[in-house]
DNA sequence: CGTCCAATCGAGACTGTGTATCACTTGGTT
DNA sequence: AACCAAGTGATACACAGTCTCGATTGGACG
């Protein structure tokens, strides 16, 4: 099985099966290139005529969510939005004007949550750092001046 | 008008009629304590029998999160929720059984970002952190041993 | 290769969240 | 007390996401 992308692998070696809707969707959000929404690969694939149902869609992205392939990053707006990575603890910084992503290592973030977890007395089990802003091009074709 | 709380003086501070819907919603939103999703709010009152429509408790989330007065956090499970806090910057520990939440400043998160865009070379305008887990109370409940 | 069946799919109904509309009510000012 | 812009409630609507079920298929096995 040659050619296969991250994601299609992500499946096979999750030990779920490689459908046709799967390695569309695949190449679909690979193709994307950073943050989606459920609605943007919906459109994307009746765009494509490709057949897709849109339980499907939604099935897929929440396997991906499992697998670890993919992460849901909840915009400032409140719209769901996902964007594809690696199982390693991390965080991403968004572009809110092309949705491109970058991710950043904990950067001293789990010291920090524990220090949290200190002055507060909480027991801290999950924490969750989403930025936001202009990536470099399109800090550029912003301010054209 | 004496005996106004937190969420009341909110409305009237911002500019904004303190009606009795409003004001109703502000005691349900207080006698919580704690992070609520807009459902909790439409079924605490419908529970009394306040006869307040669902729409008037959406318009009276949006406007408390435009004031500052309320704020967003987005559980782990996708669900919107609602906490009360003050204007100034800052970030949430959220339980995840009660609910209740406690406010923490900055703590260096603030370095942190401006250390993110260096490296990655985004200007970032927003950052969110919530933290999730459990409070020292619920701690207690969940380990008697 | 052909068989087989659990995993998966597509269609469509359904639930839940949040918004828009519009005629009616009311807080607060004069 | 009178006024009216701000606010309200009922209802229709738009959209996200889930569930069900009969039909399809990946890939294991012989
Ligand atoms: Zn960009
Ligand atoms: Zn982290
Ligand atoms: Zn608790
Ligand atoms: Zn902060």
């Amino acid at each position: 099985m040659p050619d296969l992308t991250a994601l299609e692998t992500a499946f096979e070696t999750a030990g779920h099966r490689l459908t046709r809707p799967r390695r569309a969707l695949a190449e679909l959000i690979e193709a994307r290139d950073g943050a989606f929404s459920a609605a943007d690969l919906v459109a994307d694939a009746q765009g494509r005529r490709l057949g897709i149902g849109r339980a499907t869609i939604f099935r897929a992205i929440e396997l991906l969510e499992e697998i670890g392939a993919l992460e849901r990053i909840d915009l400032p707006t409140g719209e769901h939005a996902y964007v594809p990575c690696g199982p390693a603890h991390h965080h991403h910084v968004v572009c809110r004007r092309c949705s491109r992503s970058v991710e950043i290592g904990d950067l001293g973030l789990g010291a920090l949550a524990r220090d949290i977890a200190r002055k507060t007395g909480y027991r801290i089990d999950v924490h969750r750092l989403e930025l936001f802003g202009l990536c470099p091009d399109c800090q550029l074709a912003s301010v054209p001046a």
